[in-house]
RNA sequence: CGGGAAGUAGCUCAGCUUGGUAGAGCACAUGGUUUGGGACCAUGGGGCCGCAGGUUCGAAUCCUGUCUUCCCGACCA
């Protein structure tokens, strides 16, 4: 043990040496879930509830916002409803989980549990939707899903999840298309100004796109080890799945159409992404808009006269202001400091004897561990100007982050010579070709990320065969 | 799905080679002393040795199968 890293707490490997351990550990040490008994399957924890709760409620009120109303779902799909739409069934197959018996009697017909529900959407849609006057349809819905994974990860990639899928119904191409993209944008500031995650936005290839859509549009953010993970996706449908399913209105000139669709949703995953973005040596960071408890009072002698009853009166004065919590178990202050630093909890109040005589409190960071002595009557103002500013300080420090690890190629050697050695996002030229594509992956093992929409033009020709090239890609190793 | 590692107390693990009374540290409970970066003493509770078969007088230990987890790779809206 370094005499440096003392203070680290031991039960999580560092990020450097093993990122795949530290990620595995944080999520255990920080309680966020537990496994269950099933392969890929995962218990979500008081704490790690309450981050996502948190997150939810914030994705939910910006869909209200925009129109948007909660449905629910059932989670079973008969076998034949999901042959509809042919390439949708064709992304699926592989992993839907199915169910063959009811009780001890095998099912007439296999029904599937739900990987995704754009066909019970479908399906309820064409029998309700008759007139223009029906549209737009602005559904979402809070669900599990289930997807058979064969390496699974907590958050990152578990047999069951939890997740949001808004599915609507448009009368114009226009209106869809407008629709995917103000979703995007939905997904995208609530993870830059809640999350403190920058994202980049884009379309994906025709070969990364949702099976079943026309196209799908990304939000991909930069972990801390290089790798991009996917953190939502808003999927323009076309009418491919109101031909499947016949959804058809009567417009104002008296004609049949079909209507445009739109699917969209966030996971479980952003949990994922939460974690890698933000975390340490130490554990978890939880940005303060995020955060369950924003602040923690950790008494010091708390047996000592009159500690206690300060630190509840403390308590008290501040719950209205920032979400406080206080720790009165006997554990000692030590062994608190480190538990809430493995937790994330954004600021830390130390006040002990000492500082009850000077009339003041510790405050430390999490983002930075800096200790700072504060009058208490200065409390009611400070907490929340400091809360902004680590809120600000993890967007700043992530997109930092993001910047140095971004790098340009315009050959394959210094596409792959950059991805070795640094890894990261890399931004290169690509023609346009699904063989180009594949071609990459399998040489660097980077997959596009995205079309980003904010393009730039690097080069001239495509990085892999040299001809002419139509757009600049991010490309990356991804989670 | 391939390669590697592992499953024994809540947690981390020893015991297995060479079959014969189920172990340690931490955690937990009680009492006391402590309290500004994971305290100490004393006493106590806690186990279908992952699960299922097999070999044996006898299996945590040997054999077969199976499930789960971790790391790496392949696959993957």
């Amino acid at each position: 043990m370094g005499k440096k890293n003392k203070d680290f707490v031991e039960k999580i490997t560092s990020m450097e040496d093993d990122f795949g351990q530290w990620y595995t550990d944080v999520v255990k040490q920080a309680e966020l879930v537990d496994y269950g008994p099933v392969r890929g399957t995962m218990i979500i924890k008081p704490y790690g509830f309450a981050i996502w709760e948190n997150i939810q409620g914030e994705f939910d009120r910006q869909f209200k916002e925009t129109g948007h109303t909660n449905v629910y779902f059932p989670l079973f799909i008969p076998e034949s409803m999901l042959q509809k739409e042919k390439d949708h069934i064709e992304g699926f197959a592989p992993e839907v989980a199915w169910v063959t018996h009811g009780g001890d009697e095998e099912l007439e017909e296999r029904i599937v549990v739900r990987p995704t529900s754009e066909v019970l959407f479908g399906e309820y849609y064409s029998k309700n939707i008759h007139s223009y006057r029906d549209l737009p349809k602005l559904y979402n819905q809070w669900a599990n899903v289930v997807r058979w994974e064969k390496t699974t990860r907590p958050f990152l990639r578990s047999s069951e999840f939890l997740w949001q899928e808004g599915h609507t119904c448009h009368a114009t191409k226009e209106e869809a298309e407008a629709e995917t993209n103000q979703m995007l944008n939905v997904y995208a500031d609530i993870c830059e100004n809640f999350l403190a995650i920058p994202v980049l936005k884009g379309k994906k290839t025709e070969k990364e796109k949702f099976a079943g859509a026309e196209y799908t549009l990304t939000i991909e953010s930069l972990m801390h080890d290089g790798r991009a993970l996917q953190s939502g996706t808003s999927h323009y449908l076309g009418t491919g799945f109101a031909e499947a399913f016949d959804i058809q209105y009567l417009d104002k000139g008296g004609k049949q159409q079909y209507v445009h669709q739109t699917s969209w949703g966030v996971s479980t995953r952003i949990m994922g992404a939460l974690i890698m973005v933000h975390g340490d040596n130490r554990g978890l960071v939880v940005p303060p808009r995020v955060a369950p408890t924003q602040a923690m009072i950790v008494p010091i002698a708390q047996h000592k006269e009159g500690v206690l009853d300060k630190a509840y009166k403390l308590r008290d004065q501040l719950k209205d202001i920032v979400r406080v919590n206080i720790d009165t178990s006997d554990k000692m202050p030590g062994w608190k400091f480190n538990e809430y630093e493995m937790k994330g909890i954004p600021i830390r109040i130390e006040m002990g004897p000492r500082d009850i005589e000077k009339n003041q409190v510790v405050l430390v960071r999490r983002d930075t561990g800096e200790k700072d002595f504060v009058p208490m009557d200065e409390l009611q103002e400070r907490l929340p100007a400091l809360l902004e500013e680590i809120q600000q300080n993890l967007y700043d420090k992530a997109f930092a982050h993001r910047k140095e690890m971004t790098s340009t190629a315009k050959t394959m050697d210094e596409f792959k010579q950059t991805l070795e050695e640094k890894g990261g996002f890399i931004k290169a030229m690509w023609c346009g070709k699904l063989e180009c594509e594949e071609k990459i992956k399998e040489e660097t093992s980077a997959t596009s990320r995205c079309i980003p929409f904010e393009q730039e033009q690097i080069a001239d020709t495509c990085v892999c065969c040299g001809e002419e090239a139509k757009e600049m890609v991010y490309w990356s190793k991804a989670y």
